[in-house]
RNA sequence: GCCGGGAUGGCGGAAUCGGUAGACGCAGCGGAUUCAAAAUCCGCCGCCGCAAGGCGUGGGGGUUCGAGUCCCCCUCCCGGCACCA
């Protein structure tokens, strides 16, 4: 082996190697058990950025260590590759969104390779391929028939300027980010997946997903967001005498026209003061027919982006209707107000407001000065009138015609009950989960199969036609081209034959990343979507990804397969077993103002820091920090890994991001310390350099501890505590930087076990240090031989090359091969610590008095409670801070501490 | 605004079940080596203090023999919010 170390010569070979051999091909023949590795697959958005060194690195530790640890690995990659910043780049650069696609897949597929992960690159897919999307087409038809994909219109931002639907992110402040034009709502029709018909499963099936983070199944809990509640129903007309609130015997009469509304709480019923309709609501509408005030008041809110996040934060309005509805108990007439903060795609489109219970209605109520009715009481105390807030939390019902004095749960199931005796009403569950619309009106993407007749409607492309292709010459500009393509559109309906048009929408790209993890147990198929290898692999062991997908993207997949179980493709309730969400790689972006609410994103490479602020270094004129952000193509701030390979070399770039933090936790990049990654690679490489010029040595025997000295010892005990560590930070913790500093803090202490063997043969009787054991009747420390110490070392740097080589696998295995001519570390297996190394005579309890630490005390490791008690008290610094007062509690956490109560 | 996270030395982070706060690394400082530098090796390195000791995990309160860790309130930062992926 070379004295140096040169990753520059070393990892291209290894890299050569590994596919020579195809030593990381994935078969189904195999008499190991599987362990199916999947890191979500990237956007093909150029190159790669720290987010994805990441994210790939994490998932090859797991798959390299499962290796090892005997199963038989899938580790595959592709490329999720349809989408808007295709687009964009074709608009910018003038290319087509294919060709630009492909040469970001072609150089990305380079820098992955260039990284050494152990991936089945015989299974790649890129979702803009059409034996890709076929099957996605294929399935829509199926779903489409079974009326699982439905059609409806649909609200989306529109900018009037350049006649184009933008994509939320392309609203900023309100405003076209090409055009600049104040966007508005727009409604078209659109393809709708019913995934509200999986709501309740999605749900429940978060209980039996133990190996996912409790965070994740909050946020998917949350987002579904069940709620049971009431549906109550305010008649339009005032209702005939004779019908009264608890008058349960009654029939319900006819139902005239009513205003539905959806709450949880129904207890508020008797607060209610007005109720609030959205803009597009049939009532809206109507009222606005002879008011011209009101029909402004509906413009006004369908101007402004459909994001929810903006509809939240923006001011609350509202303006009164004139109409009224009538109180479905008292009978009382209440106002019917239009207000822009009801959502029209969520429950009935409109609200029963209670100010006085609800945070909201309360500012509403206040803002227009509508009446504030309290109704609810604290169960103890009273509440403080006039209101100064909302009181928001359940309790004693007054003023509540028959229903005062109940509680408030009881009160919500006597009320529905009373509606339902009246017809005006019932009891509801609901979900917070809306359909997902998945039509896009632009051209990269997977073309919907369907064709629009006449006289027919609107038709699946029956199988045999399929797939639909779509053009990849074509010429960009703002809109779809195949909007403006006869020969992509014009065809014949497949029923009858007739003159019909193509469906120019294309799949929203969630679509195609919702299946993919299932394509790689079978790219080549050409026959169908999935065969029987799809249920060999799945469901997938281990799925790695960002935290940002936490929501969309888990539950697309996760409502994907439930639609391919349904159709009898997979056999298993859910596609990932266990999830590991990865933190963002975040870095600071910096911006100049174009005008407009456009801006200039600078790359932070770019960037130079004076104490006048951040300036461009190419311009040395200063630019607008704008905040630590997710690293992203549009924001710029993606820091490129290629320079960091290119200087130091993929396992350096491996470990230092492995180091840096662990992988849930969000990294704020910053290249200081990568320095300290390449130095203990170097050390490394220097320790088994050294020791293997002396010649090949067998490893220290397993169980074997006759004549070692009690340094020696200590070390070996050290090392089998550092395999234990290992294996349980990758296995059970997936924290690889305490992985990482143990075998550090071992490779530290190994290079002091060749000084003291060095110290020992001029002295006899070693150095103390402070820990080691003391007594133990051993006297003079026997001298070892030559060749003991040998094979400690090389057990140790065995143990050491093995516990590495899933995080830097190029150096290890030179390193393995230099240790142990003819070993090969892709069929290696993982250490296993030693039980007889690891046992301990003698331990160290810390010493508090009154809860400080005092000392420490060195006690048998079989040492009983009270014998424990009775030298912590004997001992001189408890003697010293008990002050002569008298023990009134000894605390003793056995191998832990003793905690003095003077 | 709503939902989910986070905050520990100059910096990245460790402390796994309520039990030694600051492992490991970076930066810095001192020394060895060198004609010199780089590299390497050794040592020091939370704050205050000569020391004994005291203080210290975003801020305020609480539970406990003992709190970075549990509970309540607050501040700031990050992710998501259905057309970025």
């Amino acid at each position: 082996m070379d004295a140096h170390y040169r990753p520059e010569i070393i990892e291209p070979e290894a890299q050569q190697h590994w596919e020579e051999k195809q030593a990381y091909r994935a078969s189904e023949d195999s008499s190991k058990p599987k362990y199916y590795c999947l890191s979500m697959f990237p956007y093909p958005s150029g190159k790669l950025h720290m987010g994805h060194v990441r994210n790939y690195t994490i998932g090859d530790v797991l798959a390299r260590y499962h290796r090892m640890k005997g199963y038989n690995v899938l580790q595959p990659m592709g490329w999720d590759a349809f989408g808007l910043p295709a687009e964009n780049a074709a608009l910018a650069h003038n290319v087509p969104p294919a060709g630009w696609t492909y040469a970001n897949i072609d150089y990305m597929r380079g820098q992955l390779k260039r990284l050494g992960f152990a991936i089945d690159w015989q299974r790649e897919v890129a979702t803009c391929k059409p034996d890709y999307y076929r099957w996605e087409q294929w399935l829509f038809t199926r779903l489409f028939e079974k009326g699982l994909i439905y059609k409806k219109m649909a609200t989306v931002n529109w900018d009037p300027v350049d006649h184009t639907v933008l994509a939320n992110e392309q609203v900023i402040d309100g405003r076209g980010w090409r055009s600049g034009a104040l966007v508005e709502k727009r409604d078209i029709p659109m393809y709708f997946f019913r995934i509200t018909a999986y709501a309740e499963e999605l749900l429940t099936e978060l209980d039996h997903l133990p190996g996912w983070p409790e965070r994740v199944k909050t946020m998917q809990r949350n987002w579904i967001g069940k709620s049971f509640g009431v549906e109550i129903h305010f008649p339009l007309l005032p209702s005939p005498p004779g019908r009264r609130a608890g008058d349960e015997g009654a029939t319900p009469p006819d139902q005239g026209p009513v205003l539905k509304v959806f709450t949880t709480r129904a207890d508020t019923l008797f607060g209610v003061t007005y109720v609030a309709v959205a803009a597009e609501h049939p009532l809206a509408t109507q009222a606005a027919a002879g008011n011209p005030a009101l029909a402004a008041f509906i413009a006004e809110c369908k101007q402004g982006s459909v994001a929810e996040a903006d509809m939240a934060t923006m001011e609350k309005k509202g303006m009164d209707t004139g109409l009224t509805v009538h109180h479905p108990f008292t009978n009382e007439p209440v106002p019917v107000y239009v207000a822009n903060y009801v959502l029209m795609g969520y429950g009935e489109g409109a609200v029963m407001a209670v100010p006085a219970h609800d945070e909201r209605d309360f500012a509403f109520a206040q803002k227009y000065g509508l009446p504030i009715r309290p109704v609810i009481k604290p169960v103890e105390g009273d509440l403080t009138l006039p209101l100064e807030a909302a009181y928001t939390e359940p309790g004693i019902l007054f003023d509540s015609g028959d229903f005062s004095g109940r509680a408030s749960q009881d009160a919500i199931e006597k009320i529905a009950l009373v509606l339902k005796n009246l017809g005006l009403g019932e009891r509801r569950t609901t979900f917070r989960l809306r359909d997902w619309g998945i039509s896009r009106q632009r051209y990269w993407g997977c073309p919907i199969p369907i064709v629009h007749c006449a006289t027919c409607g609107d038709v699946p492309v029956p199988a045999d036609q399929l797939p639909v292709v779509l053009p990849e010459d074509v010429k960009m500009d703002i809109g779809s081209p195949i909007k403006k393509m006869p020969s992509f559109y014009e065809c014949a309906c497949p029923k009858c034959g007739g003159a019909a048009q193509r469906e120019t929408d294309t799949m929203d790209t969630f679509v195609e990343s919702s299946w993919y993890y299932a394509r790689y147990a079978c790219p080549d198929l050409t026959t169908g979507m999935l065969d029987a290898r799809a249920n060999h692999w799945l469901p997938v062991d281990q799925y790695i990804g960002g935290i940002e997908h936490a929501i969309l993207h888990l539950l697309y997949a996760r409502f994907f397969h439930k639609l391919m179980r349904d159709e009898g493709l997979v056999s298993t309730n859910e596609p990932f077993t266990h999830l590991l969400t990865q933190g963002m790689v975040v870095a600071d972006t910096y911006y100049r103002d174009l005008g407009e609410g456009k801006k200039q994103w600078l790359n932070p490479a770019d960037i130079e820091h004076t104490p006048a602020g951040p300036v461009l270094k190419a311009d040395g004129q200063p630019v607008i920090a704008g905040g630590t952000e997710k690293m992203s193509k549009s924001k710029n701030n993606g820091v490129d890994p290629q320079a960091l390979i290119d200087q130091y070399g993929a396992d350096t770039a491996r470990l230092f991001t492995m180091f840096a933090a662990p992988p849930e936790q969000s990294l704020e990049w910053s290249d200081a310390g990568v320095e300290g990654a390449n130095r203990f690679l170097r050390r490394l490489w220097k320790a088994v350099h050294e020791h293997v010029q002396a010649g090949v040595t067998p490893p220290f025997e397993k169980g074997g501890a006759g004549g070692i000295s009690a340094a020696q010892q200590d070390f070996r005990r050290q090392l089998h505590q550092t395999i234990q560590k290992v294996t349980d930070d990758i296995e059970r913790r997936k924290q690889f930087n305490t992985a990482i500093a143990a075998i550090m803090e071992l490779m530290n202490a190994l290079a002091k076990l060749e000084g003291e063997d060095s110290l020992a043969s001029r002295s006899p009787g070693r150095p103390k240090n402070d820990l080691a054991p003391s007594g133990g009747g051993s006297g003079g420390v026997s001298e070892p031989g030559a060749q003991r110490i040998r094979s400690i070392k090389q057990e140790a740097l065995e143990a050491v090359v093995l516990m590495l080589a899933p995080i830097v696998p190029h150096i290890c295995r030179v390193l393995l091969k230099a240790l142990k001519p003819g070993a090969c570390l892709v069929g290696s297996a993982w250490p296993v610590a030693d039980a007889a190394a690891l046992v301990r005579d003698e331990i160290e309890l810390m010493l508090q008095v009154n809860g400080k630490l005092r000392g420490k005390l060195l006690v048998a490791a079989d040492a009983a409670r009270d014998a424990i008690e009775q030298a912590a008290l004997a001992s001189p610094e408890a003697q010293k801070h008990m002050e002569g007062r008298p023990a009134k509690k000894v605390v003793v956490v056995p191998g832990r501490l003793v905690n003095i109560v003077a």
